[in-house]
DNA sequence: CTATGATATCGATATTTATCTATATGATAG
DNA sequence: CTATCATATAGATAAATATCGATATCATAG
């Protein structure tokens, strides 16, 4: 009902980050294996795939094991619907929550 | 530089919050005052000012006082900016930063 | 002025987050 | 098989976050 704030909260949770934020940046062109992500962070191995997860679990971020290594990509569906989502919140709309707190309503 | 990565962070941990993420809907429609606002939820009043700083510093929310209340509305222009971040950050762009990653670039 | 209502700040605290080192697991090359 | 490389998990910890009750500030009505 009201639980898309739920949904969506931990989806900008993981884009709260600025590291997170760089590498969905370098996911834009395609995807890389995190080897090459760490390489330009001065984070350790863990931490990476600390951010990797919760990229991965927010659903912004798909991953997929090739061989030894793990293949990140960005999941474009996912992020548009956040995008209208974000659009959508933003703005005023007729099933809209303000409604209920604004005279000749409920 | 790359630092619109921890311009932007900040704007998403306020979001990263579902309480604030029903305030900013609330807004949507138009201004509110804190009062008005603090009775959808079941928390107490300085948490409630605690949320509205946040929101407030990020610039997504603008607040003015009015007499004793203080009313906060949407700062649409923020908004877009960040709306035109997140949709730019996912999408191939020719000045993108993982250009970097890949061959014949440099 | 002073009482009242609205909001902000302070101090305390429980929880969550980001990070590390050490270690485990998984995959592949020889 | 086993050594090596890539990644994940476990355990510890410092810092940040969300929350509260108590109190301070600010504005207005009388």
């Amino acid at each position: 009902m009201d639980d898309v704030y739920s949904e969506y909260a931990p989806i900008f949770k993981a884009l709260s980050d600025e590291t997170r934020l760089k590498i969905v940046d370098m996911l834009s062109c395609g995807e890389m294996c995190a080897c090459d992500i760490l390489t330009e962070f001065n984070i350790s191995q863990p931490t990476l795939s600390y951010h990797m997860k919760i990229l991965s679990d927010s659903g912004l971020v798909l991953s997929k094991r090739d061989g030894a290594w793990m293949k990140y990509s960005i999941n474009q569906e996912k992020s548009n619907t956040v995008i209208d989502f974000l659009s959508r919140l933003i703005k005023e709309k007729d099933d809209c929550i303000c409604k209920k707190y604004r005279r000749n309503s409920k």
